[in-house]
DNA sequence: CAGAATTATGTTGACATCAACTTATTTCTG
DNA sequence: CAGAAATAAGTTGATGTCAACATAATTCTG
């Protein structure tokens, strides 16, 4: 070990980085809930997406990137197998020519009512192995945490 | 809206799924991280895997994925860049043809060195963020959530 | 109202992520 | 000790992720 490298440098980052934490949980129950959903052929992003778009209005492409705090070009190209299998459509808007409105399709409704048992057990299932711990709580406190970071990447663009 | 898949619907799993907002968050702060480490060429990802090769003994490919919460071919393919760079080296294991042993080079080191004040900065700007939120308890719960998760995961496998 | 500034999105290239399948070694069993 | 079982990794293909750059449409300004 150097000396300007010491072992504790290594303990440090893993016992205090909220990044890495945050990651490694992500990942973990991303797994969960892929493998919960592969018989109907979702992935956890998918899910999310879909859901998403389940409002009364198409809502557009810019609003669900930021819904889901995913990069508009990320979106767009998590869209495209879900359009190849005709679960989702964009269309352009009519009033702004710019914008895109995501449609969930007939299809892409039928999956989604398919998917949402699946989705509740799995959840459930988190639930109880957290026990004591207060889902509730963590869920605020990502939100949050999601938030503040959304709010000062928006100020750094917008600042003066 | 269809009734079999109300607006509530959606609502439901935007303030309830956990896996969802884990994503969310992950991804910002994954965000945040990237461009602070951007001028030395790393992503969080590529920081947290050397970091997590400074040991006294180059640890084993098998337990770095573990430690990372990562599939094992996805660390394969993460030490791809690092090695081109020249920060990481993948030997077989002297004892056990079949084992990976990962070595942090002296270039690695030194990129290592330049980037963990960067990461403190970057980290001590989130803990303000959050504010009164209590950052250890966040990270205490991911981790929590990681290991059950893990336990599951082996579990499921391992079973009779 | 014409050109400039702004806004919303698309394209490309590099890297990250995982499942399913395959290969190489080691260990276990008879 | 030879074949079977178990273990550790590699390979491939599909998808997810983002920054940098480019395009198209709208709005703003003089």
């Amino acid at each position: 070990m150097r000396e300007d490298l010491p072992l504790s440098t290594t303990h440090e980052v893993r016992d205090r980085c909220l990044c890495l934490q945050l990651q490694r949980a992500a990942r973990s129950i991303g797994r969960r809930f892929d493998s919960a959903l592969r018989p109907l052929g979702l992935s956890h992003g998918q899910f999310s997406l879909l859901t998403a778009l389940n409002r009364p209005e198409p809502p557009l492409l810019g609003a669900v990137a930021e819904l889901l705090a995913l990069d508009r070009t990320t979106l767009t190209a998590n869209l495209k197998p879900l359009e190849r299998r005709g679960l989702v459509r964009v269309e352009s808007d009519a009033v702004d020519g710019r914008r895109r409105r995501l449609v969930l399709t007939d299809a892409g409704r039928d999956v989604l009512v398919e998917a949402l048992p699946v989705w509740r057990h799995t959840h459930d299932g988190i639930d109880d192995l957290l026990g004591s711990l207060d889902s509730a709580a963590l869920r605020d406190a990502l939100s949050a945490l999601t938030w503040e970071l959304s709010r000062e990447e928006t100020a750094a663009v917008t600042a003066p």
